[in-house]
RNA sequence: GUGGGUGUGGCGAAGCGGUUAACGCACCGGAUUGUGGCUCCGGCACUCGUGGGUUCAAAUCCCAUCACUCACCCCA
């Protein structure tokens, strides 16, 4: 029996990797230039920052988190998320110390134990932005910038903005009687998932599929008209800003996220053409969170985008990456003799940077100039027996076929001169 | 955790009870004793996810199991 790999999880081949670099790389820049710089963190930490910075009433906690005893029987968790241990980070390395806000970007994997479906894995990749110490709207408003700048820069269309306040922990714990109040005459209409949800997320049931639910829940009060003078204000602000910078978005009063540190603006970008899981990324703000890890009373807002989802959303609307040639030059060689005075030069154009590939097994001229032509080789230089006792090779255009004799000691130059015009 | 779909060579895919398991792509070799991309010829599955069962006969029917996949829940 052969070992294949665990659930959920997927092995990135080459064809793929270089797809992935293509798109870290426009990450990398694009948080160059909003200002954010690289944070690395963990992929495992105590079990107990995620209990109390995602919440010990959310699904990823109860259901989702991978959790196991190390051999100095502490309780390890491999990251579902990538927020809590940023903002864990923060906390440890004193980071209120330094001018804030504080800006930072992560990237990895984040692993969920879920029964895997359509964009959605057991390990998968999360690109994040977490900003610190500022409650500025203009912070909640640049993120989303970000996001819609990313996905412009793919090429992709037809993304929406969902945009919401859960407001502060008043409104919500206001919003949440008001909601139970109004529902709980119906309770009993209510299908199954909605009666859990109404002690758990009362929320939730705002988004749910079923239409007497939706019928019910139609004139119930709303979260945006619970929110305290403060929470308003801002809400008003991030939206101001989204105008003036021409990022399109519509309000969405049932939206909520499934992480309870989320406050004030909850935002999620959706994309319906990769299938159920819709949400391209989701992010907000977490007023609460650094308090809750132990930290002191701060803010903090931010948001995360899935990789694969990225990469999803490109294959339903057919873009493609571009790719790089694998190789420049094939040096094609008959004979070791041959292959020995190639080798130093192979060294040589590796050594400057240009893509060089030689034979292996000694393979006929005929199967080396193939291989030279499936990698998209430029050039070929050919020696062989004859070539070598006149101390010459031959130089091959690939893409003409036209070919000329060319003295052993002016490869180099040559190839560099033809390779890099 | 619950429900649906699928499982044939490296990939795509026919066959759906009866002699040696189509075909396409890819790969390897030859036509051209030292020259690619086109063409032609040849090669490439003791075997149909795995284990049982039914039958004179199973890739084809039944059961179990595993894997993949989609959807619910929830999220990136």
């Amino acid at each position: 029996m052969s070992i294949s790999r665990p659930k959920g999880t997927n092995d990135f081949l080459p064809e793929d990797t270089a797809k992935w670099q293509y798109i870290e790389n426009i990450l990398r820049d694009l948080a160059a230039s909003y200002g954010y710089e690289e944070i690395r963190t963990p992929i495992f930490e105590a079990t107990e920052l995620f209990l109390r910075g995602v919440g010990d009433t959310t699904d990823i906690v109860n259901k989702e988190m991978y959790t196991f005893e190390d051999k100095g029987k502490r309780s390890i968790t491999l990251r579902p998320e990538g927020t809590a241990a940023t903002a864990r980070a923060y906390i440890e390395h004193k980071m209120h110390g330094l001018a804030q806000p504080v800006k930072l970007w992560y990237i990895g994997p984040m692993f969920r134990y879920e029964r895997p479906q359509k964009g959605r894995f057991r390990q998968f990749h999360q690109f994040g932005l977490e900003a610190f110490g500022s409650q500025d709207p203009a912070l909640d408003s640049e993120i989303i910038s970000f996001a819609m700048a990313f996905y412009q820069k793919l090429g992709l269309t037809g993304l929406s903005v969902r945009l919401n306040s859960v407001g502060c922990a008043h409104c919500r714990e206001e919003h949440k009687e008001k909601l139970q109040e109004f529902l709980r005459p119906v309770l009993n209409d209510l299908c199954s998932d909605c009666q859990t949800r109404f002690e758990k997320n009362p929320l939730r049931i705002f988004d749910c599929k079923n239409e007497k639910c939706n019928e019910l829940i139609v004139k119930a009060p709303r979260i945006l008209d619970c929110l305290c003078d403060d929470c308003k204000d801002h809400f008003e602000k991030v939206k101001t800003l989204l105008t003036a910078g021409n990022i399109p978005y519509h309000i969405d009063p049932c939206l909520v996220r499934g992480l309870d540190y989320y406050t004030k603006t909850a935002f999620e970008i959706l994309l319906e053409d990769i299938g159920a899981q819709s949400a391209i990324c989701g992010g907000g703000r977490y007023d609460g969170l650094i308090k809750d890890i132990g930290g002191n009373d701060n803010f903090g807002v931010g948001f995360a985008l899935g990789l694969e989802r990225v990469f999803g959303a490109l294959a339903a609307q057919n873009i493609e990456i571009p790719t790089v040639p694998k190789c420049d030059v094939f040096l094609v060689s008959m004979g070791d003799k041959a292959k020995t005075a190639l080798f130093p030069i192979a060294v040589s154009l590796r050594g400057m940077g240009i893509k060089t590939e030689i034979d292996f097994g000694g393979k006929s001229l005929k199967s080396q100039l193939k291989t030279a032509d499936r990698l998209k080789a430029k050039i070929a230089i050919i020696m062989g027996e004859d070539e070598l006792l006149r101390g010459e090779a031959i130089l091959r255009d690939m893409a003409d076929g036209e070919q000329s004799p060319i003295k052993a000691a002016d490869i180099l130059d040559e190839v560099i001169r033809r390779i890099k015009q």
